[in-house]
DNA sequence: TTGTAAGCGTTATCAA
DNA sequence: TTGATAACGCTTACAA
């Protein structure tokens, strides 16, 4: 249990005594306090980077009751998370605007075996503020966290909270604009892969997809859940075939699994698009990785990461006057496929 | 700049006059000491759990001069980091490893544009290790860090670095016994879609490969690198195929490019695996979504995770003889494809 | 086995 | 505008 020595980190002591001033000072220059006289802090400036100073993180934690630190809450499935790209633009967000400040993220898992420990880290003080990505419906838990911390949740929670902000896309109005494509291009008999219906992706998505359906007048084809991964997409694909093989068009509630999907079509000898039409959704990495570029719904994954972080340093700093529901727009990107 | 307030937050002079001892009696209770009797402990564990007591972190980083942070330090670009489900799975296992101690993993992002943010704050003493999952060649900034911080790399860095601890596949070995396997089967005319030969996975591979076919006495078939996506995957195989149409076997440097590859052979009328037989890398998800079940060699990712968590550990610990290089073996699993 | 007390490096409240 | 001087909650000799 012996840890490694470091070398002595310099203290505002040493910079105080470099720069022939108090240690308070030093202090006030660093967090830029105005009562500083021009020439004392220039000297503390100076003497800073000489010894090449850097805060005392716990130091400064244990003083000012703040960590500034921001726990990332993501779901238990890893490999589901990580191989999500659109999870991974949206921390790329997340990570870029917390750059701009003194913000560091503490990577959380909301595991149901860990949960105590978990919210025990979050309730006691270790965090400032928490961001919560979870498209688990079981992760009640964590709605009580609210009470107890500033959280910021990105993508609608499953299960209702009682305080807190929401950071959204507008998976309905997306799902909706996708469809109307479908339909608008000549598609009469339209199917659909829809998300896991325990997340509120996927059952937004659903729903978006129904409406614009019953609003053309057109009756639904084979509505299959898939679970969005390229697995999935191909297996749900297969299984809409098996119900009606007659289908032109199809809604795919992620592009991966389109991907998956636009395969089995393949291999059927249907065309894409002459004979089956294809949307997805997401706009990630994989729709351009198709043979026939995928025309799909984007969602500002990378905006939203951005706006989560902001609203929750606001709520840190005390700025009021976020909405509890942020919806960000979506964006139909059309390409070859439909 | 005001901070919402946080409930007042259970400290160990609380559950020491709960349960009628001192500070230090529950800071020993807390921290594992043998030195405590078994009633005391017994009474301190339960004060602990009426309150909820949580150990602050940052006092107990002031007093004990560890920050029980570990930085998790990944690529810039977050996208290829997410949405590889190898690095998905081998941040799952370094996260479970974690899990069982008290660790806690920050996240950072190694930009080229914060590194001298992100150089400061790892050497600033904020973390007491740290982990660095890069696939790049050009973060050369980084080799510097293990002059002031232990160190491990997960995957054989591109760049020479000083000192350290390394975790890696045995890539060479493991893209040897694939190549081995088509070659046992009886192909003849073996090509290789291989990983950027500018990643130490892609070259090792590549190696590995040929040493295989120089063994066997054979030559190597058309050479073709590819980007680790599916999208590379087709468009090398493709290019495989110009230069060489009558190839009996190709050994895939990862499974989603030959997910990729194998789309292509099949639209070139090419059955798998008796015309040509297909042998990937990794065994991903991407292995099992293919039409034909990929043959494949699995590289125990998770496990890679754990390992690298649990060299950190010890050597914060003080626990020597890990060796500098810690190679994980590779396995081949013979699905359908080859 | 337990308690006392001295730090750890900041911030923040007073005076000066 | 500055400087003492308490906290902040914990760890850790040193005593008892």
């Amino acid at each position: 249990m012996r840890p490694p020595e470091l070398p002595q980190a310099p203290t505002l002591e040493m910079v105080g005594a470099l720069a022939g001033v108090s240690r308070a000072t030093v202090s006030r220059v660093v967090n830029g306090s105005p009562r500083v006289s021009e020439e004392v802090a220039l000297a503390v400036r100076t003497a800073i980077v000489e010894l090449g100073y850097v805060p005392n993180r716990a130091a400064r934690s244990l003083a000012s009751k703040q960590t500034h630190a921001i726990a990332l809450v993501v779901p238990e499935n890893m490999a589901r998370l990580f191989g999500d790209l659109y999870l991974a633009s949206i921390i790329g967000g997340i990570h870029g605007r917390l750059e701009e400040t003194d913000y560091v993220l503490n990577l959380m898992v909301a595991s149901a075996r860990a949960d105590g420990k978990t919210m025990r880290y979050l309730q006691g003080g270790n965090v400032d503020g928490a961001i919560v990505i979870s498209h688990h419906t079981n992760d009640t838990f964590l709605s009580t966290l609210t009470q107890s911390l500033p959280v910021v949740f990105g993508g609608r929670p499953a299960v209702r909270v009682q305080g807190g902000h929401v950071v959204d896309v507008d998976n309905v109005a997306g799902s909706r604009t996708g469809t109307e494509h479908l339909v608008r291009r000549g598609c009469r008999r339209i199917a659909t892969v829809t998300g896991p219906q325990t997340m509120p992706g996927g059952i937004d998505r659903l729903t978006g997809f129904l409406a614009a359906l019953d609003e053309a007048g057109l009756k639904p084809g084979p509505v299959v859940e898939g679970d969005f991964t390229l697995r999935g997409g191909s297996d749900a694909m297969r299984e809409v075939l098996r119900q009606d093989p007659d289908i032109d068009g199809v809604f795919v509630a992620s592009d991966m699994m389109a991907a998956g999907a636009m395969t089995v079509l393949r291999s059927n000898h249907l065309a894409v698009p002459d004979d089956v039409a294809v949307v997805g959704f997401d706009d990630s990495e994989a729709a351009l990785s198709t043979d026939v570029p995928l025309t799909t719904v984007r969602q500002p994954s990378e905006t939203m990461g951005v706006t989560i972080a902001s609203i929750l340093i606001d709520v840190l700093n005390g700025v009021e006057g976020h909405p509890r529901l942020t919806l960000l727009p979506t964006e139909l990107v059309v390409r070859s496929s439909a």
